[in-house]
DNA sequence: ATCCGTCTGTACGTTAACGTACAGTGCGCC
DNA sequence: GGCGCACTGTACGTTAACGTACAGACGGAT
């Protein structure tokens, strides 16, 4: 599946947020990998063996309902890490971890993570601090599912991909959409259609392009401006 | 406010789990208070001046939606702390923080919090396990909020309520039920009706009282199991 | 060029909520 | 003892979803 317009950084942004002594040797720890689309990265209950840190692939936190996987909760791109339940002395995955978006990413083995985390301060202080972004996107989720229509925050879903993915062109079907959102189908169908007859997105057999972000923006929730201050605010 | 039938411990499970020479120097930097219902513990952008360890008394944790306070996300009892940013090394809530159960709690000021801290390596350990369970918590309540139906969240919404109070009545409104769960009052009225008529609680002006637990637990969602599931795994 | 499977569109009836309005009802207070 | 207020009950019409079913449309493979 090529990625036309991709211009993605090859680089995580909490591993470049450390000094260059810690990052260098935390690089050293890693091994880069490659994502595949629809991959699984962990099932909630299984050990978790490796810390992922994508570069330019991004990972959908989905959260289980009643024993099978429904609603995603969180998105983890080259912002971000997959995994953080090892910082918090915990070795078991609360969610799934279902790759979105194919491509690279590092990796490090659960052991050597943690003695980079006893080692280094600064690794220690990024990872609590996207905790911190992450509970508070958590939060922010429920309250978005509960109260927001389902155009908006369709909206903001595909805003938040196209963050992660670095192409205006998205590899998702409306089965898929429904999935992340916790709806119908068809219920994406209509919500897409009227996006796309507002000419802010088009999509065909699987491709969304993504056409006017500054009217994408209008059409979400303030849900995706909420995450990103916060970001920016604790992750500096 | 009398609360009859009340069996509080008047002890922080957090803080009694800590070995007891950090549990004696702990204790020694908190301060007894009460909180008041209805009383607003901190407001989100807040700074964090305390931390807050509530023995009988039960704080909600309230997520924002475009601009004003909406949905709670959280419930923290006995069982956990209020100010979880801290230990993330922020120093801004995120969320509301909103009594709802009148009592005491232990609460101890951020400077010396921060100190504990970094001198007991069980305080560091309790609180990220705690972390991961709060966490756990959000995203359950993320697909809950959305997935599942009013009767059987608002008996969610009891049992996690009753599981901090230590008491079979609580002082709770259909408004403010309403509140927490992000819906009409109608539509709580409408609920607490059914639940009544199955003889699983009784209600009278601002009190509720529940009547039949494991009935409560048929009702409700797997939720409630699944976040106690989740808090024993993780803190043994 | 045709077939087939995947993806999208449309079309029902159904439902659990919604917003709003107003009527009872019991408790506390003067 | 009765007044007032907070709490609860009921009663509309409305709506954004739901479940299900089936029809069209595009694209890659034979």
């Amino acid at each position: 599946m090529p990625t036309p317009n991709k211009r993605a950084p090859h680089t995580n942004r909490l591993i470049e947020a450390l000094p260059r002594k810690d990052r260098q040797r935390f690089l050293a720890g890693c091994e880069s990998v490659d994502l595949a689309f629809n991959e699984i990265v962990c099932e909630p209950g299984d050990r978790i063996r490796h810390v992922y840190f994508p570069t330019d692939s991004f990972i959908s936190q989905v959260s289980p309902v009643d024993g099978h996987a429904k609603l995603e909760v969180a998105l983890v791109g080259n912002e971000g890490m997959h995994g953080v339940a090892l910082v918090l002395g915990v070795d078991v995955a609360p969610l799934h971890g279902l790759v979105q978006g194919g491509g690279a990413a590092l990796r490090m083995k659960a052991a050597p993570f943690r003695r980079e985390l006893n080692q280094s301060a600064a690794l220690q202080r990024g990872m609590h601090r996207y905790i911190y972004v992450l509970m508070s996107q958590l939060a922010q989720t429920a309250a978005c599912t509960r109260f927001h229509l389902l155009e908006a925050r369709l909206a903001r879903w595909l805003l938040m991909t196209q963050d992660r993915a670095f192409c205006d062109e998205l590899h998702i079907t409306h089965e898929f959409l429904a999935y992340m959102l916790g709806v119908r189908r068809v219920g994406i169908t209509k919500a897409a259609g009227s996006l796309q007859a507002h000419k802010l997105i088009n999509y065909t057999r699987g491709i969304i392009t993504v056409l006017d972000r500054d009217g994408l923006e209008a059409a979400s929730c303030g849900c995706y401006r909420a995450d990103k201050a916060t970001y920016d605010r604790v992750m500096n």
